[in-house]
DNA sequence: CTGAAAGCGCTAACAA
DNA sequence: TTGTTAGCGCTTTCAG
């Protein structure tokens, strides 16, 4: 009655290989590789016996001994995040695994956590199973060990963030201008004391959209206060905290700048929570921020479009492109949704 | 100047193999392979030589070609899911790739799109690749031609639905109880007329859901109307027209039932956009859910947890476990937000 | 402790 | 058109 014995009596666990098709079929094992790959100049009749006896004894071609023997790499990319579960990350892997597709070839993916040891395991992981090109959302600050991989064939592009002492593709957003607009609009609603929430300064982006902020500030002759701007914000409970510690201390900001989409969520969560008016402008769009209690003005980019140029710009490496390495940088865009205005009154 | 020049006279595009790290290290192949994989017994003295070069060579071992002649599979679990774009799946895929990193296994993840035919074919080339096991998601109706690959040592764990015509893990959600609790709070409530939003009868899913809802108003003594149904809505656009559209038939439903997550935020739009008062259930919680325009009741559930006993059973099965597939049944849970009550005077 | 030889499953040359 | 042979890069005997 159950399955464990009324098995039928299979080969026992061992994988078929060619050389047990072409016995059963009573041909040679180049005519199975020949009809395996779909290589033309094979009599049908002895294709058909060979198909018969690939569907008899369930032979799937390994992988891994086709690659190794033909010398190709492994069909796979490699692509380092730093978190899955995020929603940006997650789409560009979407879109990476769907060009990927196409060419039948599959995704690889691994997040680094933020961590640079972390990435360097995972990377050379990844070069170890001979992938055939690397996208990397970088978070270590040396990536020099990877000169010797794309010397020896294994193309990698950067995405979102440059790689460091390494001379490779890289596609970015242009962080410091969108912050940098970002603020300009705060302060022509009149905000003179703006909070700035980020995560690490030791993150690119962050440094560059810390960056564009204090551009816009200095535009508008406004002098830098060290108060205002917070560091260490992880996720949105820490966020809530920052804003909550901020608006209690004398001469509070009347106007937030959240530095990613994280940030974003946790401050709208705290204003809201105590019904503050300040303004809020938040880097990075996320789908459901418009529905927000408080419409938010948010710095946009289009993460597909990233993703879609990391790609390109990878499969053109890996298909033989040998032209210099190239940075894109892609525009961001200020989407008002109001609100900014608020009581600007200090 | 530029870097096509300055190059070292590198060993022109070809990987070092353990030959070319043997001949440099004055030692043989066989002992490069004990030093490379940590083996014991070897003298101090000849392991740093080995190391030496494989340094200067910047040798990195050839994953494929160690597995292939170990006979060992491939440190890779496959993953087939609908959308990586998905936070659901998502939060799939990320939390079974940290739990693969703990073995040092690398995740491959494809996206069947809901299409059987492509499921089939990223099924069969991760059979090919020889993962070491596969979580699937499934779409198809037909999973029996994995039957030998769970012979051949690759098992299978279903995940959110169950597999066809095969005996395999499964780790599934309470759909149907999540679905009926939903609906049985909005007859409470007072509503009569209940309109059921979903993607498509041929997913699992949502035939589980629908049967939940129908039992719920079963229960009540509600009899079935097929013009509160819809079906066939893929999407947030797709959903809100819907809504739309059921709204402005005569005799139209004072509340709805969201069967997922995308067609929640779909139903949540247009009802705001019309400032209607119906309410709204929605299947499947998400992080932003609470701060929607209208406090939203949501059916839950730990979708981290879903995939942590998914792979939990797979990695067992990995590492030998024999005993018969088991099917769990993980808990939903009513996470009520107010307003579900609303004008049910129809 | 070290090395020579065989061979994992497959494909690229060649020969028949 | 088909088969034979060699060998991809590595690990596994088993002999020194």
């Amino acid at each position: 009655m159950t399955s464990e014995h009324s098995e039928p009596p299979s080969r026992a666990g061992r994988r078929p290989t060619m050389v047990d098709v072409a016995r059963l079929a009573g041909v040679s094992l180049k005519t199975v590789s020949r009809v395996v790959n779909g290589e033309p100049h094979v009599q049908r009749a002895m294709a058909d016996r060979v198909l018969a006896a690939v569907a008899e004894l369930g032979f799937q071609r390994n992988h891994m001994a086709s690659a190794l023997r033909a010398g190709r790499a492994s069909a796979t990319i490699g692509l380092i995040i730093e978190e899955l579960a995020n929603p940006f990350y997650s789409t560009i892997a979407h879109v990476t695994a769907e060009m990927a597709r196409d060419r039948d070839t599959l995704l690889l993916s691994a997040s680094s956590e933020e961590d640079p040891v972390r990435e360097e395991q995972l990377l050379r992981d990844l070069c170890s199973r001979r992938v055939d090109g690397l996208l990397v959302v970088p978070a270590g600050c040396d990536h020099s060990f990877l000169n010797s991989q794309v010397e020896m064939g294994i193309p990698v592009v950067f995405l979102d963030r440059p790689g460091t002492n390494i001379e490779a593709d890289a596609v970015l957003l242009d962080n410091r201008g969108g912050a940098r607009s970002g603020v300009r609009r705060l302060v022509a609603d009149g905000h003179r004391r703006i909070g700035v929430l980020l995560d690490s300064v030791d993150v690119h982006t962050m440094r560059e959209r810390l960056a564009g902020a204090q551009d816009a500030l200095a535009d508008a002759g406004i002098g830098y206060d060290g108060a205002l701007v917070r560091s260490g914000v992880r996720d949105p409970a820490t966020a809530a905290a920052a804003v909550a510690d901020m608006l209690t201390q004398p001469n509070p900001p009347t106007a937030f700048l959240a530095l990613n989409n994280r940030i974003t969520v946790g401050a709208v969560q705290e204003l809201w929570r105590r019904s503050s008016d300040a303004a809020l402008v938040g880097f990075d769009d996320f789908e459901l921020s418009h529905l927000m209690p408080r419409p938010l003005t948010v710095i946009g980019y289009d993460t597909r479009e990233l993703a879609r140029r990391a790609a390109q710009l990878l499969f053109a490496r890996i298909d033989g492109d040998r032209s210099r390495p190239r940075t894109v940088v892609l525009p961001t865009e200020l989407i008002e949704r109001g609100l900014t205005a608020a009581a600007a009154t200090a």
